[in-house]
DNA sequence: CAAAAAAATGAATGAGTATTCATTCATATT
DNA sequence: AATATGAATGAATACTCATTCATTTTTTTG
């Protein structure tokens, strides 16, 4: 069952009871889709009872706006973090941030349907656009003043570095969305052969 | 209105209502999310009666596949078309695939939206990841194929062919998800900069 | 034109689902 | 040991929605 391993505890703090709810929703968005998820699987897959979700989140929508910011909180803290453990020159930054898209923990085809799933209903709810926004723009602000850094080192001339950092942050959720359609096809490899062939090219005295 | 303008028949050949059920269904996924959608929505949109659909399509599963597969249909033939009309040139035929991803008629807001309802379900049901993998892969190669192209035309070297079709393929899909999520941020001009830029450095000798 | 066939309607059905709430139970406090 | 607290349960409720089907409307056929 699901309740396992965890202890024998019947009752949790408040917190690690909404994160493990949080949890069984990802699990079951991933399994069954976004329509097909009812209350009764997410109680079901996280081992507890029918009203448990009402009892913490109040109502589905809120347990779902509150999936979506774990998501893009945890997105988040991996960003600063390869961001903080990265070396200083802003080439190798920049391949850190690369890398960290296509690190297993991130890279999940699980994961990645959910991010989706999310996506696919931006337009109908505003608040997942307004989560997913302001987060995308940080990280595009924080390629291109990499990228413009990048380009003040070398020699490069006529480079956009807004157009390259759209493009590259662009280029790592399409590969998402290969490697979630064509799993055998498209693995972590060739993702980062065709990252690092891009930076190659636009970088090619920094990226060899 | 869809059936309008035609004549004051109540009754239609059945493509004609069966593409009409179509169209309200994308128009209800693009308004309301995939989950959200309900057949008597459709049937509104439609302008027609509660049991339609399953009168025409037996059931939702099935219209949501038939309507998935009207899309992948739409686009191939607008894909084969874009190649039919281009230039002899791999490059000329390259820069009209990329235009075509950025075409009003195909990048629009809605048509999107549906699209990444459709991905976002890949995992749960395999018809649709059937509808899209092969699809998929056959742009691929048309792009591969197209740059071995150009790399043999040129003078490049060390240049991967697949590495740049699969960068290409995603960056179009991503630059999509990027209007998805901040339509005023990423217009179809600093997409088509992305791309151009792209190709600019990849190929310089041929496209600049 | 009459009869038969086909298309469409929309009310009824029943399965499924979010939400509520009276009750149970584990834990902490006295 | 007795009491208090609030987490958790799960049956009951209210509601939504896909599907069915008897009936009506339209088209086709002989």
């Amino acid at each position: 069952m699901a309740s396992t391993a965890k202890s024998t505890r019947r009752t949790a703090s408040r917190e690690a009871r909404r994160q493990q709810l949080i949890d069984a929703t990802i699990k079951c968005i991933a399994r069954k889709g976004m329509g097909g998820t009812t209350l009764g699987d997410v109680a079901g897959a996280a081992g507890l009872s029918q009203g448990i979700v009402n009892l913490h989140f109040e109502s589905k929508e809120n347990l779902l706006n509150e999936t979506l910011r774990y998501l893009a909180d945890e997105y988040k803290t991996q960003f600063d973090k390869a961001l903080a453990t990265s070396g200083p020159r802003p080439a190798d930054r920049l391949r850190a941030l690369m890398e960290l898209d296509l690190r297993p923990s991130i890279c999940d085809r699980h994961k990645i349907s959910v991010w989706f799933a999310f996506w696919s209903e931006v337009k109908s709810r505003p608040m997942y656009r307004k989560i997913c926004d302001a987060s995308d723009r940080h990280y595009d602000a924080v390629i291109e003043s990499l990228c413009e850094e990048i380009i003040a080192e070398g020699d490069y001339d006529q480079i956009s570095a807004s157009a390259i950092a759209i493009g590259l942050n662009a280029m790592t959720n399409g590969l998402w969305l290969s490697y979630l359609i064509s799993p055998k096809m498209f693995d972590r490899q060739s993702a980062a052969n065709a990252i690092r062939e891009y930076l190659r090219c636009v970088f090619p005295q920094h990226f060899s």
